[in-house]
DNA sequence: TCTCAATATGAGAATGATTGTCAAAACCGT
DNA sequence: ACGGTTTTGACAATCATTCTCATATTGAGA
């Protein structure tokens, strides 16, 4: 049946935890750990258990409203994110977040990966720096 | 005065916990994580403590003589790698790496951190499909 | 070769993010 | 309001990684 239980269904009116997390996303504009998120709620008042932050995080995450990646130190970290195909350019100091795109990339990725034969091609490419504020 | 205690020193007889790590890293073609290693050393009899063996693959990479990246649920795995920069075409099936070079990459990842201000610019960029004896 | 000080090792404990469990709560259509 | 389904949340369980520290190894000099 490969039914939908659990994790937040896509057609469902989404429930208070998961637009305190939605909002707390939107309102942040750099990458942010689950446990950050968790923290920042609590903190706020409108408490959401840690459990409930993973789920949401991971079902938005499905759904390709947020963007995740890992931190050097292998933690995961989220961004509410524009739904088309881009990267990040990450301030190393700040966090601060810049989505860049180059079409020139994507296919220079896709055509080398079909030169060595394969098929299915995904990528991630993730961009560091200093900001000019923080330098 | 900033010590390299702990951590093999530069230079320095390599040690046969070191060697081990080595090799086996070197006889493997794809990524390994250090859980990995810790066990294939184990079976193969010369075993080696687990923290020595995180201790020796964290130098490794300091010293750049191998690459780590992480999987989608956050474990590091490591390479022996060739020195000079590069990226890595994996095969989600099988593990099989493929070493790749794009100059023009570098370059427009370069500028369009330049051109928004950042600077001490580097990047990461890994390619993953279906190689094609796992198709 | 013997000694000493510095360095490396390893077993096990500690850490910390993430996931699993499951009973209670919220929700929905009837 | 009722019954079935979904979601929540406190807490336990996992599991990779790091820390600790006593012991073993090494290298240079006497």
């Amino acid at each position: 049946m490969t039914s939908a239980a659990h994790s937040p269904a896509t057609a469902r009116k989404p429930t208070r935890q998961q637009v305190a997390v939605a909002e707390l996303l939107e309102r942040s504009d750099d990458f942010t750990s689950a446990q950050t998120v968790h923290a920042r709620l609590r903190e706020a008042g409108a408490g959401v258990g840690l459990a409930t932050v993973y789920r949401t995080l991971q079902s938005m995450v499905d759904a390709g409203t947020v963007d995740v990646l890992r931190t050097d130190d292998g933690e995961a970290v989220y961004r509410a994110c524009s739904t088309h195909h881009h990267h990040h350019l990450v301030c190393r100091a700040c966090g601060r977040t810049v989505e860049v795109e180059g079409p020139a990339v994507e296919k220079w990725a896709d055509s080398v990966a079909r030169e060595h034969g394969f098929s299915g091609v995904t990528h991630t490419l993730e961009i560091f720096g200093t900001c000019a504020d923080c330098t």
